[in-house]
DNA sequence: TGTATATTGGACTAAAATAGTCCTATATTA
DNA sequence: TAATATAGGACTATTTTAGTCCAATATACA
């Protein structure tokens, strides 16, 4: 199924909370604020900071905050930190290690179509998806929404908050 | 994780397989020639034939064959028949039913996206992936092998066939 | 220095999805 | 009528994904 994973659209909407944040977030403050499970939150948190798209801060007064501008940061960042390099097929990867490739009679197809996809992903940046109304008029109506109540509604249920969540 | 299936896979193979056949095909003929289980092949045909991007025909000399000409059969409807509507995530699809859509902030991004991807599945035929050296020079070796040798190594590693396959 | 706070590392479990298996009913031809 | 092949569908096994939890480590502050 060529579908993002939950997890990738939680890790989604933790970069997109981010954005709006100067300082250094804790994760219980993004779990509160996203309402995504603080475990769930924590787990993606890290694997975002091994990957190198956040910064961390141990500690009293740590937490995690954007290593680069949000303009600097592609979807096609977000899924590689998520999910690993893009290849929809074995024979697709830029790094393709399908033993079957030499002989391959679609692989080729699938590999153009991949790196179409990647395009796609490259074109987006974390900045666009903090700002949709600039680029996609169909969201237009989102601006009458406060931005938690915005976050809270993002992508379809979301996990049981460690707090209440009204 | 952004990738098709095995049996979209294994789909993609049968397809391929039938554009070089003029006649009815039946399952087990399928599956020796593409070194896929039979039961697999049987259970993807079926698919197949529903979705009608193949014809079928019952009883004795029964079997199949594609219904329409390879290059009017696109990636895209391949994906469609053996996966669905692309949705890449729940806010990305055509009929999008995402209840938090009116209020998305990602999903406009996701949406750019999804049509993309679709774009370049609609511009890779069947034919192309049957021939791919004519496109994709990357594959040019590919000619000095024989069609059945060619099928059999396809994909990675093929389920067991209900035949000797050497 | 001790304590509170917050990340890091990693293991484990539950749930969901995918792939594979198998059986019966139905249709068609010889 | 028998042989052949699809159609329908259920079930099982395996893999993947999402969720849960605990202990170790780092940092700031009193």
């Amino acid at each position: 199924m060529l579908r993002i994973s939950k997890l990738t659209d939680y890790g989604t909407v933790i970069l997109v909370h981010l954005t709006g944040q100067a300082r250094l977030c804790p994760a219980s403050d993004v779990a509160a604020d996203t309402g995504i499970a603080l475990p769930t939150v924590q787990k993606l948190l890290k694997t975002l900071s091994k990957s190198g798209l956040i910064e961390s801060a141990r500690g009293a007064e740590g937490g995690y905050r954007l290593r680069k501008a949000p303009r600097d940061i592609s979807a096609a960042d977000i899924l590689d930190a998520l999910e690993g390099p893009l290849a929809i097929t074995e024979c697709s990867g830029d790094d393709s290690s399908c033993e079957h490739e030499p002989n391959c009679s679609a692989g080729g197809a699938w590999q153009q179509i991949n790196t179409a996809i990647r395009k796609a992903l490259l074109d987006v940046s974390l900045a666009e998806m903090h700002n949709p109304s600039k680029e996609f008029p169909l969201v237009y109506t989102v601006l009458g929404k406060t931005g938690a109540q915005r976050q809270s509604e993002v992508s379809g249920p979301m996990p049981e908050t460690s707090k209440d969540n009204p």
